[in-house]
DNA sequence: GCCAACGTTGGC
DNA sequence: GCCAACGTTGGC
């Protein structure tokens, strides 16, 4: 098993929205950078970890999912009315393709961005790199069990 | 709202 | 293959 963190607009899709949703589930659709897609398409698994990051508005970690469904073709991209359309991903050849996540816990209170810096064992994280912009990223085990205790002080 | 950093596109 | 231009992301 592995661990993984997703960002999302919380304006957009946030943890309130995911566990709201039916079965507390939701596909991870409109992801168009490809070494994001990679990782949902090749390496994610059903029972995966992820940590769930809210960028932009007050950023931070805000929860815990977990991976419901491995990935399959994003069929958002086959709908001229969705802004995430893209004619390069029909439905025959895929380009595109997305993950369900469940929702497992929303953290009494966010852990932001701010607080993960300078935190002994988070040096390494792709998240806190300079002008990082990957929507989904691996997490290792050390950052994900540092994280989680974080979180809950 | 600003702007730095990034990924993608397309002309050459 | 190079690289300028562009659109987007995302922290502040």
């Amino acid at each position: 098993m592995r661990y993984w963190l997703m960002k999302t607009e919380p304006g957009c899709f946030s943890i309130d929205d995911l566990e709201a949703a039916p079965d507390q589930s939701s596909s991870w659709d409109g992801v168009r950078n490809y070494q994001a897609r990679n990782f949902m398409r090749d390496e994610m698994s059903v029972g995966d970890l992820i940590l769930f990051y809210h960028s932009v508005t007050n950023p931070g970690v805000v929860g815990i999912a977990r991976v419901a469904r491995e990935s399959y073709p994003d069929n958002t991209a086959w709908n001229p009315e969705d802004r995430h359309y893209d004619p390069r991903s029909p439905a025959e050849k895929p380009l595109w393709f997305m993950v369900d996540v469940q929702f497992v816990e929303k953290f009494a209170s966010p852990l932001p961005l701010g607080a993960l810096r300078g935190i002994k064992g988070l040096e390494k994280m792709e998240l806190l790199k300079k002008g990082s912009r990957l929507s989904v990223m691996p997490v290792s085990t050390e950052e994900f069990e540092i994280i989680l205790r974080l979180a809950k002080e």
